[in-house]
DNA sequence: TGAACACATGAACAGATATTCATATGTTCA
DNA sequence: TGAACATATGAATATCTGTTCATGTGTTCA
C-alpha cells in the first residue's frame, strides 16, 4: 500500500506546514491570490522573509506564482493544501 | 472563524508530524498498539530515540500510553491522527 | 531482596533552519 | 536611458531539534 519512501515524503510535506510563517502565508491565500508586499504587510513580516518562505512553498509546489508587471501574485497550488490545513484546524480547534 | 492563535497551534501540530521518525512511529500504530521495543526493532531505531519521540507524541496528545507489566503499550490517541496522515499521504502519492 | 528486563530521561553534540541585512534582478514609465 | 518600485537571493547568525550515551526509574520473578 504505502512505501517507506512515502512516509519520508510525508514528513517533508508536514515539515513545510510546520512553521507558523508558512502556515500564515498559506492561510492568507485561502481567499485568493496576493502579491508579496500585501502578504508582508498583512502578516507583519519583512519582504525578504516572506520571499524566502514563498520560495520554499513554491519549490514544494504548495503555491503557484504569476507575474503581473512589477508584482508577483501567489496562490494555493491545489485544493489539497486547503484540505490538509482544514483537517488540521479541525483537530486543533476541537473541544477537549 | 479561525484565530491567529489557531494558526500557531496548527503549525505546532504539523511540526510534530514533520519528522520522519515520528511519522513512521505513528504509522506503525495504524494497525494497533505496540510496545516500545517492538517499535524500536521494526523501525531500526534505538530504544532511547523511540522513547524520546514517544514522549513528544504523548505530550502532544497524538498517542496514548498504557502499562502492562514491564511493557508500555502505545496507540493512536484519536482518529484525527489517522485522518491527517491519510490526507497527507493522498497528496504525496498523487500522480503529477 | 536482588538480578534481569523494559522504558524514561538528562546532558551534550551536530545538523537543520528562519530571519536579517545587504544587494542583485526584473519591470515600468517618464 | 535612468530612476523608482517590487521581488529574489546570498551570506551570516542565532535558535531549535533529533540522536546518542550514560544512567535512572519501575516491574517481575526466583
Amino acid at each position: 500500500m504505502y512505501s517507506e519512501d512515502n512516509l519520508y515524503d510525508l514528513a517533508e510535506l508536514f515539515k513545510i506546514f510546520g512553521d507558523s510563517s508558512r502556515i500564515r502565508i498559506l492561510f492568507s491565500l485561502f481567499d485568493g491570490e496576493m502579491n508579496v508586499s500585501d502578504i508582508s504587510e498583512s502578516l507583519g513580516m519583512t519582504q525578504s522573509a516572506v520571499s524566502h518562505q514563498l520560495r520554499i512553498l513554491k519549490t514544494s509546489k504548495l503555491v503557484a506564482a504569476r507575474r503581473e508587471g512589477k508584482n508577483m501574485f501567489y496562490s494555493l497550488a491545489d485544493e489539497h493544501v486547503r484540505t490538509i490545513i482544514d483537517q488540521g484546524l479541525e483537530h486543533v480547534t476541537e473541544d477537549d
